[in-house]
DNA sequence: TGTACATCAGTGAACGCGCGTTCACTGATGTAC
DNA sequence: TGTACATCAGTGAACGCGCGTTCACTGATGTAC
């Protein structure tokens, strides 16, 4: 859409086409530097810095995008989950979200969180209320105990998220994933 | 103990003492490179060359001690656990292992693991292992649940301590993060 | 017991690399008159 | 409607950096005779 109305100089809008070159970088798994993207986006080296106050800010950028993008993820399956399959359900695409994009999901979380970037604290904060919702929608009994097991329902994905991202676990086939998943998932907060 | 013999030229034990070079540099979050390293330890920047084929093999070198000690803090408390409250006092030695040496834990699991090095995927198996028998010990009657439930042990607890790591919780002061870990663990784990 | 020599474990110079960032610049755009 | 000019969004050369790794080397050690 704005490739279009390109010219040989301005680019129209550089700033996006700068998130786009470098979420296409982590999906493809290559090395992420402020060079390459900017090499990416045919731009010179130095381009970027009129719209990122440097790496940490288009860091943060991608970090926050990368939250409305999982948060997007969880909510299309079903507008909130009212039983453990359905919570499950919720743990599958989590998981699955950090292994279809694992470079992103580890910026987002495998960083030293600056608190400094507002969009990108407010995008995680969004994601632990979507949790802490869900989960008080399917165990609305749970009473004083809500936070405990919402914070244990989202370690308890997260986790295994991550193991199956570090091959801790092995991340394929992906019915074996989500089978492992779904099994761990309601082990625990299956028959209450 | 090794400093003690050393000459001006040869070292004694440099392969220990880069390894140990390596870790105070982990704990104290410091960037970590093999040249770093050797300097460190007093010697030349290629010297490691003669006890690492490369970067990598130090850091599975690292990874897989890393793995040992963490087992080590598991079974220092106790034994074996015998109630869901031991098996929280696991979890919350393992959260505090993550706090404590933060860089280290990054480095054991936040890499992609090069399933090359023996050593260090044994390493990782003995934990995955003793999860399971701690959790088999507290619920024997799992049955055929009995493997997802010790997985879901692991990802509850490997999911918190991540979180804490990465400020998506709050990792200080201790003793909130000791209880907050506590209050999850036993809110799914606990009245069975 | 003393000596020759192979082996081992260091050294230090050098390689090429990509990175983040700065700087002075210049081409394009849009606004005021 | 046309022109002057301020502003904006790019360029490209250059900086210093630390890294992993190679290479030919040399000093120390220990073993065979």
């Amino acid at each position: 859409m704005s490739t279009s109305r390109r010219s040989s100089y301005h680019h129209g809008d550089l700033r996006a086409a700068l998130i786009t070159s470098a979420m296409q970088m982590l999906e493809e798994g290559e090395a992420f530097s402020l060079r390459a993207v900017a090499r990416r986006a045919g731009v010179s080296a130095t381009a970027p810095y009129r719209h990122f106050a440097d790496r940490d800010a288009l860091e943060s950028a991608l970090a926050a995008e990368g939250f409305a993008d999982l948060k997007a993820d969880l909510l299309a399956r079903r507008d909130l989950p009212s039983t453990p399959e359905d919570l499950a359900d919720l743990g599958v695409a989590y998981v699955d979200f950090a292994l279809r994009r694992p470079a992103l999901f580890r910026l987002m979380f495998g960083n030293e969180c600056d608190d400094a970037d507002d969009q990108r604290v407010r995008a995680a904060a969004d994601l632990r209320d979507l949790v802490a919702l869900a989960v008080s929608r399917v165990f609305p009994a749970a009473g004083a105990d809500g936070p405990s097991l919402a914070l244990a329902g989202w370690g308890l994905v997260h986790g295994l998220a991550c193991l199956h991202l570090d091959g801790k676990l092995p991340a394929s086939p992906p019915a074996e994933v989500e089978a492992r998943v779904r099994g761990a998932f309601l082990a625990i907060l299956g028959p209450r």
